[in-house]
DNA sequence: TTCGTCATGTAATGGGTTACATGATTAC
DNA sequence: GTAATCATGTAACCCATTACATGACGAA
């Protein structure tokens, strides 16, 4: 989790640890607080295990500012976090924290991803429903009953708003594809204009 | 977290391990599903501690099916963790856990901690919405700015939520106090029927 | 008699937190 | 010169997980 994060802001510009952390509540889509107490052992471990390596050649500046930036090993690890095989990863936080590195994914990984988490929703939904409709029967907490009708909703919109980003990303695959281009790269570059219009202002 | 979670099961009646897990995922509005590694050993904590007690008195079949009930002990640790001094636990799964146990406290608390989830929300809804406004001038990846959009949105239905269960909770106070009610005791019996009819057919 | 599920537990590990400690740099 | 904030780190802990192991009981 923090490793990918780290490596995908690492992907965009060299930083240090502290400016990471910043990044981490702001670029992707704020949540995210991480202390350093975590941040910093996370890093050596990357740095050990070969993924990211430090920036500063010269071996002055006793201990301040270690900048760092992601090597060719850190790229093929980050690409394998964000695909992640065996369905490991729909909950909210890890989804969303994908969503922030979907770019960097060929767009048929995306509907992969997407669906993954639909799917996810929909058995959620089901339960709270199946969970509403035992509610009805035995008298049960109000308070529970309203939670639980609230997370139906919620749920719900969630969804709705995956069918979107699903019919976007399935639009641009075909029109893409009319034009007869090859299968798409694996990186798209910087991305941002490479992406389905529908999302650039929803 | 768990530990509230098995105080607030027991209280209903005593249960054994197994049984706690299953009621943990169905009767607390869904969401959760501990695991047995991390159920027992905090079943034994505690009993450790004395607030909770193991029901049977014959120690007879050497293992199967050990009953637990929460003692006088466990009971007030039940509603201090409920009601939490110095504002922890307004994160989501935290404030669920602590809603399906709303009918044990008093108007006056369920109040104060609606207000604090609904503060800390609105934070939230800020930070977002200027991140937002940021987003319009640099320009941010699409799939950020969706997520962020999306948010916004769920973060306000959020809100008015609790604004419902807010306005329900002081109709209700107020309406007891018109009757000239005492200010209430501490534990209004296995409640159900002594709640907001707000709420019950919402 | 074998399979499913009920039932309890331990050990190792994961992935973070808080609290603490240190010190450099910048702004007033 | 002093306060804020930048910057890095360690140690102890928390609260959960997975994987593993054991075994009883009921139903086909």
């Amino acid at each position: 989790m923090l490793e990918l994060a780290i490596l995908g802001l690492l992907k965009e510009r060299p930083m240090h640890g502290y400016e990471l952390r910043k990044q981490l509540g702001q670029k992707l889509g704020l949540f995210w607080t991480v202390s350093f107490g975590s941040l910093y052992p996370t890093l050596r471990r990357l740095e050990k295990r070969g993924a990211v390596a430090k920036l500063t050649s010269d071996p002055q500046a006793s201990r301040r500012k270690q900048e760092y930036r992601i090597t060719e090993v850190g790229e093929r690890e980050f690409i394998e976090l964000l695909e992640e095989g065996a369905g490991g990863g729909v909950e909210q936080e890890k989804f969303s924290l994908r969503l922030a590195f979907f770019r960097y994914l060929r767009p048929e990984i995306r509907i992969r991803l997407l669906e993954r988490r639909k799917a996810y929703l929909e058995d959620k939904l089901d339960e709270a429903q199946r969970s509403l409709r035992r509610a009805r029967n035995i008298r049960a907490d109000p308070y529970t009953t309203s939670l639980v009708r609230h997370g139906v909703a919620t749920t719900a919109a969630d969804i709705a708003w995956l069918e979107e980003l699903i019919t976007a990303e399935r639009a641009a695959l075909a029109e893409r594809e009319a034009e007869g281009d090859p299968p798409q790269p694996p990186q798209p570059a910087p991305a941002d204009n490479a992406l389905p219009t529908e999302l650039q202002n929803q």
